[in-house]
RNA sequence: GCGAAAGUGGCGGAAUUGGUAGACGCGCAGGUCUCAGAAGCCUGUGGUCAUUAGACCAUGGGGGUUCGAUUCCCCCCUUUCGCACCA
């Protein structure tokens, strides 16, 4: 009977869908195991490269299943977004529309893979049931002082009348229409993620389960800083000025400071100056550059006209403006220390601003200042401070802590932390979002919605023209509104909120997903919370899984979570790519069907021009998208999972391959004609005298020590090892090298139909999380009650995995010369050879006279030979 | 520039605590089946030399530790990724 992929698919998708055997009730006790796939973005099509994320997670699911886990594995939709809003302007489609159909397809896509999922608590971000609580946790955040209003710079398309995201503002123009970005100041809605940014920095020690990368980058965009902020009088204006530093000990070699050209006291500062208007002008200059063209501009500034007293110094120094100093880091002002920060060198070099040097290499000489080329930055114990008062002579590392002190002492400043991390700008001039819960009221300013006046239901019969801003914004039935203080007439909040919001608190909301009457029910979370195994992609490393870990921190501090953090273990799958073609003169991407092949060369078939292979992430404009569903169609699902587990580590970048697609398919097929025959074999022997020969032999002598009964054994335990350790592609190549084993002793016949039957049930129990569906159909044609995914996972016998070994120690007058592992029992021919063939062991033999050979099964063995 | 990870056949990649480098798969070659092809099955497949037995060389390069190094230590080279004027 040939495998057929197909229909044994259907029926068992169909089978498993019917009794719901992934369904979860949450108030059941059972060793729960809450795993989740970072719920994926409805764009429409699912490619391969989609797939390895869910089939990973689902492989995983099923393991623990198996291995007699309550495990829960929910899916839902992170359904806000630009992408629908973007398919509405063009094609006319309601983004609600887009967005619900395109739930459907990818449902549908999930299914045809065999991954199961819990959807009785399936969710998605735009239903009002969802967002309502969205809106909740922002009013929430509102009162606890959280969420504020401010005037923020912002990324503005002048054509297309609306905020950018960063992410969409490519080499400074808007991804769309291509028309540069400018720099708006506007009013917009924040949460205050700095205010957790010491317990996020901390929090990451705590995670053990995460990947180091990931770590790292959230600690570096945490940025923690530890210094001191210092007082600078400013005599002439009779008030100070305060810098922050992480190099205190320097402070003896600030000749200079500098502002952030949109400091405050900047005004103040060049009131008298003569060259104001100059200044003016160029601050306005800077202020319109992006951070990129600010940087590429190199160092710039002007001169105040004004000068601070160095406190430590008491002298007189300059205070300019400059372009490299940011206003949004720090207090926007530094001192200088031209002879020991790199960038202050360059600025001082540049305007001829005197340079000090106040830190030393303690073993070589003071470097001279006028020969040198880059600024003397060492802060270990190598260095030490010089002509610099109380720490003169002191290391960095105590310099530093002794001038703390001394400033405190002062009272001119104080030891500080800071950070690099700004608050999270979450207003979005966008209509296909949550709606921000706030009215502004001429009489009572900005007067949040009243809870039981949730949700602010978005619209749904708006016009998308793309060119006029926010549809939402020109919707008057929706602006205009009463104000819940003062009953007069009031306007609506416009803006939405960034879809990071939405998927910054759903993986508790699965654990009550319909709860209409809180946004999720705390006992229950508690008792599934955190979840205990995260899956997605490394361009999360930051953004999603910070402000998760920061709206999870917000809901502990409210006393409706026990946990700050939500992922107990993070996984970061790698993506798939696919070799492409592009015009080697445009660089624009080419249809693969364009595509002809001339002496091994690709190159356009109308055209004739040359291509340039490359291999890219799997994309629609890149046109090397490989759809599941001829692939599906072609071989089965099972294989494109196991193939897509077997291509490469998970956490690793892979290539497809159209061919290699052929080694997980044969593979499939040799296990399904391989059950056959076990089968047959099974038949014809269960009745006679063999069968029972060999059972009162289990009995009497214990299992069978056959060599694949070995294999079998020592499968299940690599098996199960490097699942636990994520380690997908060496578990299947373990799994088929079983199967060459299995296949082995079918064809020499020396195997007892027992051991074979035996082995074979094992390798479809281990081989199930890859390929669910012929597992399951094979379990059932071996007789077998129920599923097999609620079967049990082997276990492997200690006993039964050992290989006979016997480790030959080769001495030399007493002394160790040698070492080696030869398998048992060990014929004297071989020990010689192991021992000749292993490195150098051959030159301590020769020559000498060899008197002693033991060999003694399972045991050392010494060769001692006489020097 | 700063930080991190990684370099093993034609390719993807294996190798518990240092212990027969290249498992497993792709590809390739030969064979079998066939009128022929496809699929399947069998055999071979790191390099050099050798008819064979076998020998030597090989894990980016160089050095070190060790009886023994892909693995541990030092230096260098290359690639990829992240951050990027954060004081």
């Amino acid at each position: 009977m040939p495998y057929e992929s197909k229909l044994i698919e259907e029926k068992w998708q169909r089978a498993w869908a019917d009794a719901k055997v992934a369904e979860v009730d949450v108030a059941a006790p059972g060793d729960k195991f809450y795993m989740l796939n970072m719920f994926p973005y409805p764009s429409g099509d699912l490619h391969v490269g989609h797939g390895r994320n869910y089939i990973l997670g689902d492989a995983l699911y099923r393991y623990f299943r198996m291995q007699g886990r309550a495990a829960l594995n929910p899916m839902g939709w992170d359904a806000f977004g630009l992408p629908a809003e973007n398919a509405a302007i063009k094609r006319g489609i309601h983004p609600r529309q887009w967005t619900l159909s395109n739930i459907e397809r990818e449902k549908k896509q999930f299914l045809r893979w065999g991954i199961l999922y819990d959807w009785s608590k399936e969710l998605a971000s735009c239903d009002p049931e969802y967002y309502r609580w969205n809106q909740w946790l922002f009013l929430k955040l509102y009162e606890r002082g959280l969420a504020y209003r401010a005037k923020a710079p912002v990324n503005w398309c002048p054509s297309d009348q609306t905020v950018l995201a960063n992410e969409q503002v490519i080499d400074g123009r808007c991804e769309r229409c291509s028309t540069i970005v400018v720099q708006r100041d506007l009013e917009q809605w924040f949460l205050k993620i700095t205010d957790y940014a010491d317990r996020l920095d901390e929090g990451l020690d705590t995670l053990e389960h995460w990947p180091e990368k990931v770590k790292l980058m959230q600690r570096n965009w945490i940025g923690r800083s530890v210094g001191a902020d210092v007082e600078f009088a400013v005599p002439s204006l009779g008030k100070t000025l305060r810098i922050f530093t992480t190099r205190p000990d320097t402070i003896y070699g600030a000749t200079f400071m500098v502002l952030a050209p949109e400091h405050p006291d900047v005004a103040a500062l060049i009131a008298d100056n003569p060259e104001r208007a100059e200044i003016e002008q160029w601050i306005a200059g800077v202020r319109n550059q992006s951070n990129l063209e600010r940087q590429e501009a190199g160092k710039e500034g002007r001169f105040t006209g004004k000068t601070a007293t160095n406190p430590f110094t008491h002298e007189e120094i300059p205070i300019w403006l400059g372009n490299f100093v940011l206003m949004q880091y720090g207090t926007g002002a530094i001192m200088a220390v031209p002879g020991h920060d790199q960038r202050d060198f360059e600025f001082a070099k540049q305007y001829g601003l005197p340079i000090r040097m106040v830190v030393a290499p303690v073993t070589r000489e003071v470097p001279n200042v006028d020969n040198l080329t880059e600024a003397f930055v060492v802060k270990d114990e190598f260095a030490m401070a010089i002509d610099s008062g109380v720490i003169s002579g002191m290391p960095t590392p105590r310099a530093i802590e002794r001038i703390i002190e001394e400033i405190e002492r002062l009272v001119i400043g104080r030891k500080m932390v800071r950070y690099r991390l700004r608050d999270w700008l979450i207003s979005r001039q966008r209509y296909w979002g949550t709606p921000i819960p706030m009215i502004f009221c001429d009489r009572d300013g900005i007067v949040p919605v009243p809870e039981e006046q949730l949700p602010v239901e978005l619209p749904l019969d708006v016009p998308f023209t793309g060119r006029e801003g926010n549809p939402l914004a020109k919707d008057e039935r929706f602006v205009n509104t009463t104000c819940p203080r003062c009953q007069g007439p009031a306007r609506r909040e416009t803006d939405t909120m960034d879809t990071f919001v939405d998927s910054s608190w759903y993986y508790a909301r699965f654990i009550s997903a319909k709860d209409g009457t809180k946004i999720f029910d705390s006992a229950l979370a508690n008792r599934w919370l955190p979840v205990d195994q995260y899956i997605g992609g490394i361009e999360h490393a930051i953004l999603h899984l910070l402000y998760a870990r920061f709206i999870c921190r917000t809901l502990h501090d409210m006393g409706l979570l026990d946990y700050e953090e939500p992922f107990t273990r993070l996984f970061n799958q790698g993506m798939i790519t696919k070799e492409g073609y592009r015009d080697a003169e445009l660089g624009t991407w080419v249809s693969i069907a364009d595509v002809e092949w001339v002496d091994g060369k690709p190159v356009h078939k109308g055209t004739g021009k040359a291509l340039i292979a490359e291999t890219s992430k799997m994309s629609k404009s890149h046109f090397n998208v490989v759809p599941p569903d001829e692939l599906i169609e072609k071989y089965g699902a099972d294989t494109e999972r196991v193939y897509t587990l077997f291509i490469a580590p998970p956490e690793k970048e892979a290539e497809w391959s159209d061919d290699a697609v052929n080694g997980a398919s044969r593979f499939l097929n040799r296990v399904w004609h391989m059950g056959e025959q076990v089968l047959a074999l099974d038949g014809r022997s269960s009745s006679d005298r063999e069968a029972v020969a060999e059972r009162v032999a289990a009995v009497l002598v214990g299992p069978s020590r056959h060599p694949l009964t070995r294999k079998t054994h020592q499968t299940i335990d690599a098996v199960t090892r490097r699942f636990d350790r994520f380690e997908f592609n060496t578990a299947i190549s373990g799994l088929m090298e079983l199967s060459n084993a299995i296949g082995d002793a079918l064809a020499s016949g020396d195997t007892d139909a027992g051991t074979l039957r035996e082995s074979y049930t094992t390798l479809l129990k281990l081989l199930h999380p890859f390929a669910p569906h012929i597992t399951e159909e094979l379990w059932s044609m071996f007789g077998n009650e129920g599923f097999i995914l609620t079967s049990s996972w082997p276990k492997a016998d200690p006993a039964l995995m050992v290989e006979d070994v016997v480790t030959i120690v080769v001495q030399v007058n007493g002394k160790l010369r040698g070492q080696v592992e030869v398998p048992n029992p060990p014929e004297k021919d071989v020990v010689l050879a192991a021992i000749r063939g292993n490195g150098k062991v051959q030159q301590w033999i020769s020559g000498k006279e060899v008197v002693k050979e033991v060999y003694v099964p399972g045991k050392l063995v010494n060769i001692v030979v006489k020097g």
